[in-house]
DNA sequence: CTGAAAGCGCTTACAG
DNA sequence: CTGAAAGCGCTTACAG
């Protein structure tokens, strides 16, 4: 009964303190145009006197229409995805909606239980990295809800869902270029599952920027495994021991990149001048490794505000689709790749 | 009208196809053994056909009660407490409530909206990483509300709320002392600001641990600072300008440590050997940094279990208080203060 | 500019 | 074991 201190003060009982009806009070709380000003100013005093809360879940109910929207995360203690997570509030938080973010931990099975819990939330739209091995069959509930939704980070073919996500198969194929031009014809790719969301683009385009020069894929070079340091470093050993040993790597992602470096110490290897290596996402760790980390640069903030848009234009425009965004990408030169402009001279 | 094919299902759709009541299905839906199997078999079956989708909103309004609880942090990009909030999730998916996670970027101006936000949303619970700055009387509308609210990592003298958080002061002793005991007496504490999260705590126990000594803290040897690598390069700059400069730091987390010994290097000082370097939080990267940096390990998964078991406790016993939890922590000798087991052989 | 009435999709006693 | 009725706290036409 007596809910523990909670209080439980409703528009009625402002309504009868103000002596006026509840009717008048919504008016008032939603800014309408149609109360008298000092009835208004009335209720609002009365509203903060005592202290009352607004019971949205309520309105939504009666509005059958919600101010929260989905965010559905892979990997949260991927730095790359907080980044993308704040871009992404920021742009709801300004727009009144407020996010609810989910953390998927690459399992498709608590994947498959968050867009239903997110479903029966009644969310305006979703946003969602897929986690590892999604296939297009996983969004057949959301799609069948009508709700809007965004993919990030990753196109999923045969799902037919709008995307925003950065060039990954342009930014693997300059980053293998840049190599091949400063001499290097071993190039590994090192890192990442195939079942891995962009794994597929980034190795695309490292193969296409092999075989645009003439160089076949040799798959003694092209090692998979976890997306982490741990990845990088068995990566790098697993690369090493082919017949005709790479002198140079492309890494899945930054991480891949730190975990590669680390073990080419191990092996007394100067990572840059002795064998180059390049990352992917450009972290703000990045830029002050040891050595400092060449890189292909996604904007991650750029993409999640993109991503916010995208569904603010979907629940606004009561649209359930939008355009694909492939964002910009950049190689960044610095020294793990032994090709910077201070090493040159 | 037609809600741009959003499916609008409810029980009594349900209810009329299956020949029952709604209050039938309501029951079907609850799993309530008060149903007859048969029956029960043949609602569920027409539930999936439809694909229904189960209006939580709806329920949560009658029963007035909810099953979010909200998760306040105040850097979703630390990596910290994006382990933080992976330990909150775990648990709280296994009791079938769902986290709301906001992130306020150290900003108490947003960390009031989200308060607001989140009580509007009927939060049952509210576990908050407080923001900078941010002073118990921001936790008065919360605390009017009565909605159990445990605060993380941080206690707050004045607001009366649990905490759940690190030994933050012994950690900071320990470590000092462990450096004291290696024979260094000019020591730094670098990073933080006075007005944040844990910084008093911390430097604290530095401070303890010195004067347990008789070494008088040297207020040139406290620098404060942004808590980011650009934080720790520049307190560790500031620090060694004073007259009798340091030999030695304990730095306010290990990002800033990571700063500092990219400092140190610029200077051609080897950290280590020619400058022991001590951080806190024991983040993945630590133990992979070159060198491997010794640090004072706290349990974040751990305080994250700790904080959601708490917030439950409080929600289903009606209480609207827990105990607080200080959490233990470990000084973890690696390489950064030349103190290590090989260093030493 | 303001009020009375109906209804959003559920759950909860209360009868049967 | 099942159904009819009331109600959670709002908003939305509709009168006035």
């Amino acid at each position: 009964m007596t809910a523990v201190g909670r209080n439980k003060i409703t528009i009625v009982d402002i309504a009868k303190k103000a002596g006026v009806s509840k009717s008048t009070v919504s008016l008032v709380l939603r800014h309408s145009p149609l109360t008298r000003p000092d009835t208004a100013e009335k209720v609002r005093k009365i509203i903060d006197e005592v202290g009352y809360v607004y019971n949205r879940g309520a309105a939504n109910l009666r509005k059958s229409r919600t101010n929260v929207v989905g965010m559905v995360i892979n990997d949260l203690t991927n730095p790359f995805f907080a980044e993308l997570a704040v871009g992404i509030e920021r742009v709801f938080h300004a727009a009144g909606i407020v996010p609810m973010i989910a953390n998927t931990a690459e399992d498709p099975i608590r994947q498959g239980q968050v867009f239903k819990t997110m479903l029966e939330q009644g969310v305006a739209g979703l946003i969602v990295c897929p986690a590892r091995g999604t296939d297009a069959a996983a969004f057949r509930v959301v799609a069948k809800s009508g709700v809007p939704t965004v993919l990030a980070m990753r196109q999923l073919e045969g799902s037919g869902l709008p995307a925003v996500c950065p060039d990954n198969a342009r930014g693997a194929r300059e980053a293998t270029e840049h190599l091949l031009a400063h001499g290097h014809n071993r190039i590994a790719f090192l890192g990442g599952y195939k079942d891995m969301a962009v794994f597929g683009e980034r190795a695309s385009g490292y193969a296409q920027a092999l075989e645009a020069n003439g160089i076949k894929v040799d798959r003694n070079l092209v090692a998979e495994g976890p997306p982490s340091r741990a990845g990088g470093m068995a990566c790098l050993a697993q690369v090493l021991e082919a017949d005709d040993a790479p002198t140079a790597a492309l890494c899945f992602n930054d991480v891949v990149a730190f975990g590669a470096i680390l073990a080419l110490r191990q092996r007394h290897i100067e990572p840059g001048s002795g064998f180059a290596v390049i990352g992917f996402d450009d972290v703000v760790e990045a830029r002050h490794y040891t050595p400092a980390l060449s890189t292909v640069a996604v904007d991650s903030f750029g993409l999640g505000e993109r991503a916010a848009h995208a569904i603010l234009g979907m629940i606004q425009a009561g649209d359930t689709w939008a355009e694909t965004y492939v964002g910009p990408v950049e190689l960044i030169i610095r020294q793990s790749c032994g090709t910077d402009a201070e090493v040159a001279a």
